[in-house]
Order: C-alpha cells, then sequence, then structure tokens
RNA sequence: GCCUUUGUAGCUCAGUUGGUAGAGCAGAGGACUGAAAAUCCUCGUGUCGUUGGUUCGAUUCCGACCGAAGGCA
C-alpha cells in the first residue's frame, strides 16, 4: 500500500537523478519492475527520435518490458520546452498512478526533473522569435550591459540576479515583460506557488571518485563510436536538425569534422570532454537537492544497490 | 664523447634588467523558469630540474650534475 495516498491525496513518485553513464536506465527499470512502476524519462534529448546511439536511449531490451514514457515522441527537427515536458509528464505521472502504478522519473536534465517533481506551473507566454531576434542583435550591438540595464527598469528583482554575458536569460526576461506587462521575477514566483501533487523519493548515483565516472563516460563514448554514432547523426542531418536536438553532445561535435576543421579522433575527443562537462554540471544542479539519497555503484556492486535503492523507496513511500 | 638548445601549475608556454611568478587549455566549485546535453559566473603556492658559488637576497647571474631535443664525431 502506498503511504499517505490516501491521506493527504499526494502521488507517490521515485526520482532517480545522476550524471550520464551513472546506470540511472538500469536502476529505474528494476526499481519499476520491483515497485510495480513505470518509468518517465526526464532527458531533453531522448524525447526525439531517431536519436538512439548519442543520447544513450534505453533499448526495448533495456526497458524490459516496464513502460517508458516521454520518449521517442518528436521528430528531431520540431523544438520543445520546459514547460510543454511538465505539461506532458505530468499527465503521464497522474495516468500512471491512476492505474494503481508507481512512477519512477528517471532522467539527467534536472531542470525537468525539478521543474515537473515542484509542480513548476508555467504561464501560457508563447515565445517571439521575432522579438527575440531583434534583442539578440541589440545586445551584439549594445553589449549585454546595455539590455540588463533595460531589463533593470522593468525587473529590477531578476536583473540583480542576471549576468550580462548571459545574454540568453537576459532576452528571455525582457521577452516576458514586454509580451505580458508582468515583471518574469513575478511569474516565477507565481509558477512556484503550487504545492507539489507529489510525494517524492530522490534517489541519486554518483561516485566515490570523479575519475571513475570520467572513465565510464569516456568508455562509453567509444562505445557509441563503434556502435556508429557516426552514422546516425549523419542520417539526422538528412532528416533535418531543429534548434533544440542540434546541441546535443555526440551531435553537433561532428560538424567541423565533416568540414574538414578537424580529425575523427578530435572529435571522439570533443564528445568525451563535452560529456565530461556535462555530468559535472548535472551533479552540481543533483547535489543542491538536500534529500536525496546517494548510492555509489563503485562502491557497491549491482544487486547491493539494488537492494539499497529498495529499501529507500519502501521507507520513504511504502506503508505495509 | 663534444657542441648547441632546453628543463617554470596536470599540459602548452610567458615572465622576473636579481626582491620567491602568470596566461591559455585541462581541472574544481557555483548559478539555473519556455533552446537546459543549452547558457553563464567564480577559482591559479607551484621544491621556477638538482646542487654548489657570487650576493643583504637567486627561479633569474656563474659552475657542476641529472633529464629532454637537435647537431658534430
Amino acid at each position: 500500500m502506498l503511504k499517505q495516498q490516501n491521506i493527504s491525496g499526494q502521488i507517490p513518485v521515485v526520482a532517480v537523478v545522476g550524471p550520464t553513464a551513472s546506470g540511472k536506465t538500469r536502476l529505474a527499470v528494476d526499481l519499476a519492475r520491483r515497485f510495480d512502476g513505470e518509468v518517465i524519462s526526464a532527458d531533453s534529448m531522448q524525447i526525439y527520435r531517431y536519436m538512439d546511439i548519442g543520447t544513450a536511449k534505453a533499448s526495448k531490451e533495456e526497458q524490459r518490458g516496464i513502460p517508458h514514457h516521454m520518449l521517442d515522441f518528436l521528430d528531431p527537427g520540431q523544438p520543445f520546452s520546459v514547460a510543454e515536458y511538465v505539461e506532458m509528464a505530468g499527465n503521464c505521472a497522474m495516468e500512471i498512478a491512476g492505474r494503481g502504478k508507481l512512477p519512477v522519473v528517471a532522467g539527467g536534465t534536472g531542470l525537468y526533473v525539478d521543474s515537473l517533481l515542484s509542480n513548476t506551473v508555467f504561464y501560457p507566454i508563447r515565445t517571439d522569435p521575432e522579438l527575440r531576434l531583434s534583442l539578440q542583435r541589440e545586445g551584439e550591438m549594445r553589449g549585454g550591459e546595455f539590455l540588463l540595464a533595460q531589463l533593470a527598469q522593468v525587473d529590477p528583482e531578476l536583473a540583480a540576479k542576471l549576468h550580462p554575458n548571459n545574454l540568453g536569460r537576459v532576452i528571455r526576461a525582457l521577452e516576458v515583460y514586454r509580451l505580458t506587462g508582468i515583471p518574469m521575477s513575478v511569474h516565477q514566483r507565481e509558477a512556484k506557488a503550487h504545492p507539489s501533487p507529489y510525494r517524492c523519493c530522490y534517489i541519486g548515483l554518483d561516485f566515490s571518485d570523479r575519475q571513475i565516472l570520467y572513465q565510464r563516460v569516456n568508455l562509453r563514448v567509444d562505445q557509441m563510436l563503434t556502435d556508429g554514432l557516426e552514422e546516425e547523426v549523419r542520417s539526422l542531418t538528412q532528416r533535418g536538425f531543429g534548434a533544440t536536438a542540434a546541441q546535443a553532445i555526440g551531435y553537433k561535435e561532428f560538424f567541423p569534422y565533416w568540414e574538414g576543421k578537424c580529425t575523427l579522433a578530435e572529435t571522439a575527443e570533443k564528445i568525451k570532454l563535452q560529456s565530461r562537462r556535462y555530468a559535472k554540471r548535472q551533479l552540481t544542479w543533483f547535489r543542491r537537492r538536500k534529500e536525496t539519497h546517494w548510492l555509489y555503484p563503485d562502491l557497491d556492486d549491482y544487486p547491493t544497490l539494488l537492494e539499497k535503492a529498495s529499501a529507500i523507496v519502501r521507507e520513504e513511500l511504502i506503508v505495509s
């Protein structure tokens, strides 16, 4: 019986988080099997079809019969956003829980995980590509300080938190204000004001030594290369990348290579470097959630790790 | 064996007209609201190869030794 489901109405959710190549996929599937759950992916790139090798998407075999959601539903030419993710994934969670199953959120995109589970409510503010472009130009010509100064006039609270070099954020904040007449900081406060319908148990995966993580990342990139990553990227370019998909690590690095600007070996190194840095950023993101229970795949063998994870889930979510 | 060049941060190198040193890359930490695998911020003490000498003071000048590269034999 799931704890508190009947008392507070909160939906129990397990979240498996951690850097790339830490073993989230496997653990999520095993937890789903044990606790009668289904997996909801929280990954900004695995949403795309045809991007399989480079995103390390769970294959049908790896899914082992467990239903996976938020995977493979968009063409790489299409844009996507957190707001859409939260809406879709939220519906998945409700639907899964409605069938009496346990949602297992698994993924490395911290913003997606947090926005979903903290129930961030995004206001229906669309983007305005033309406005963005003109702000972008203005920023390039007159500098980030100039745009930030403009923002400070309409939204001093947010402006104080932004750095002029972080043009993208400054532009978005200005865009929001011009589109709605309300400072973005106000929208942000509102967005966080809604209590979460979820009761979450966070399990994080990390390694006792950063070097071990990096070795795993490197090995995985090599494996992707031998699995045919270059061909996958090539066929993607023919199909058409969108702005979102084209920034994926393991994909964008091939363009200079094809233009003859670097060797294949250099491309491979670049992908590894980017992946390592990405893993580090993911850790920075996930570490700030203090209630996360961290497990170390290099200190426990997998069966032990799974037992520990199961015990944590049982303790936090399940009433016997 | 001799000559030349060279030895400074994990790597590639600056530099100090003698007052114990700094960039890029790598690395570390952090931020994060509609492109987030993105974007952005902060962080540089290291026996200046070893050992003698000159000097108030040497990483800097001189000698020897050790390592590396090249040349001559």
